[in-house]
DNA sequence: CTGTTAGCGCGTTCAT
DNA sequence: ATGAACGCGCTAACAG
């Protein structure tokens, strides 16, 4: 015979096993573990007592590939959990996540788009119900990929290039330039600017309202004092300090993200120079520097709870959509071949901006 | 008839899709797909077409099912993953697990017991192939009892209590003692302790630790210098206030974990009190407080990364053990009956102890 | 109320 | 080199 019949399976109490303890038939077992009324109270506690005995604990994954319901698990693709901003998006993911049943599958890439890649294709392969990602690069195609697969995807702090994708952002633009019109309110004339790599699209949106602060007060920003590049503090401190030796220095600096913010303080202090810091994001002890620091705010944990909202939707739309095809009993046999093209039915996209706000701290 | 015999199913291609579009048996296309090498290039060729136009994506569930041989997947269960500590360890954990080509699901447990005991459950439910846990009170029960259901289980930062489990800690004692002592070097004598509630086991470990310096120094801790029981800064702010204020105050503080440091920091600092201060656990922005501080510091990827290579022993032992059963062919059916208690063989239970470092920052 | 049949998507075993 | 049957663990649909 093919299959080993009855092998005294390795692992753990399947249901069969509970059922026939109980000495009743794998179904009843079912219904009774699944709280099916319609079965002998007397049966019940047989079967109660069975699985109890043997520790039986139902396979989940057994079970949703019969229900063809999804695994109720959600791929999360960041770079890099350990900077606080995307571990409060994980938590605040899945906070909201969590109290619809679903878990979530962490994905940590370190920058690598080719790790990144690989994680979203292995995800796919997971069958997760959906993928929350922060695209490390401006190369989406591997979500585009996901996205017409079929699979919800949500992007966080970025928006989808090249492809329709819900996305709960930031106001870059408008928290960069608010910050720096305040500096520009100060008196300051000539306000330096350190950020990410160009290819990061929140750097580039918060270089775009620094500038147009600077616009608006009829000043030409003077490409010395912008530096684009620097991911953690220590470049970011090399930097301030090159521009602060520079002949006549900014008198302000504006830091497109705490890396960058927190690698000027140490340039500026020191160099014990007198030079006003403003930054995005919020971060612990940023009040206790002992210099003035203005800083562009925002709920962290809310971005990732927008984004598990946002999924949910679209998890919850694609389990109720199911069959409502346009054409109905359709026999033209010869268009069955052309399947496969996007499925990305539902609304259109959904874009969601989470406003800030300036705090100023230390003086 | 029974199921719905070869409806177009909703979601994904699947096998036999690819199978019946490349005009094979889903065997050949299986081989196909897994690169089974006794198979005819030319078919091969039609099998790989026919799953590239479909977008064709193995149901890697399903496949593990068939296979038995787990998820893949690995649980970590912790409080609070906003917190550095917590953020660090899942990193570290998921570096080397990944390698291993396991996914990391995260549950943050919020401090609720009960949200600890469910998750655990559900993630055993979900045949994850193991679980790491920094459990939150002392009752381990749900833990003892998924070890005992066959789900290797590591601890990190705290030790299993009532059963048996490797796990990865920090020379607490240790750490905490050499700070202590430093600080009676410098002459102190009335040293404070601020630390976290007495259920938790570091806070204790450190408590002790900080008990023995000032043994060893003979000197008697005053009582009302010992304040447990804080978990965020600014209950550490208010603690370490009181402290200050009263009649004979400490000259120094020693906090036992860096929640307690800010908190003191800020208490020392608003007083503007001439209070030496030391902690436990590295924090960034320590070295730019203008206060001199020295702290316990240990390598806390290192934590994960130790959980993880634990973890993945465990899981490997129980892949290649199998069925290596004691007796041969045993007719004795009644011992049956007495299945399910623990099966928690394999070598001991290991225990890693990562060492401290004492760094002073400040000055 | 309970048992039988069938199949989710895949891979192993045996046959051709 | 390819295909048929069977089962992983579980449950929806139909009997009885």
């Amino acid at each position: 015979m093919p299959g080993t019949p009855r092998e005294p399976r390795s692992g753990r109490p399947t249901l069969r096993d509970v059922a026939e303890k109980a000495e009743v038939s794998a179904m009843t077992a079912s219904r009774v573990l699944r709280d099916d009324p319609r079965v002998l109270p007397a049966t019940r506690d047989r079967v109660r007592a069975a699985a109890a005995a043997l520790g039986y604990r139902p396979n989940e994954l057994a079970r949703r590939l019969r229900l063809g319901r999804g695994t109720g698990l959600v791929g999360l693709v960041v770079t890099n959990l350990a900077n606080p901003f995307y571990s409060r998006l994980a938590l605040g993911l899945d906070s909201v996540l969590g109290a619809d049943g679903l878990k979530t599958v962490i994905g940590n890439t370190g920058q690598d788009p080719e790790a990144e890649r690989e994680l979203v294709a292995d995800l796919v392969g997971r069958r997760v119900d959906g993928i929350v990602a922060v695209p490390a690069g401006d190369d989406q195609c591997h979500l585009a990929a996901a996205a017409a697969d079929g699979v919800p995807v949500v992007l966080a702090s970025r928006p989808p290039r090249g492809f329709a994708a819900d996305c709960v952002l930031v106001d870059d633009y408008g928290g960069a330039r608010d910050a720096t019109a305040r500096l520009l309110a100060r008196g300051h004339r000539r306000i330096g600017f350190l950020g990410s790599p160009p290819a990061v699209y929140t750097g580039t949106e918060r270089l775009r309202g620094y500038r147009a602060a600077l616009s608006a007060a009829s000043l030409c920003p003077d490409a010395r004092h912008i530096r684009q590049g620097q991911t953690q503090p220590h470049e970011a401190e090399r930097a301030a300090a090159e521009l602060l030796a520079l002949p006549d220095p900014p008198t302000a600096l504006f830091c497109s993200n705490n890396r960058n913010t927190i690698g000027a303080f140490r340039a500026v202090r020191a160099a014990r120079a007198d030079v006003a810091l403003a930054g995005f994001d919020d971060f612990e002890l940023a009040d206790a520097l002992g210099l003035p620091l203005t800083l562009v705010t925002y709920d962290s944990d809310e971005l990732g709870r927008a984004a598990g909202r946002l999924l949910l939707d679209r998890i919850r739309e694609r389990g109720t959509a199911d069959t409502a095809g346009t054409a109905d009993t359709a026999d033209t046999a010869d268009t069955a071949d052309t399947a496969g093209t996007a499925d990305t039915a539902g609304a259109d996209a959904r874009r969601v901006v989470l406003a800030t706000e300036l705090v100023e701290y230390g003086g």
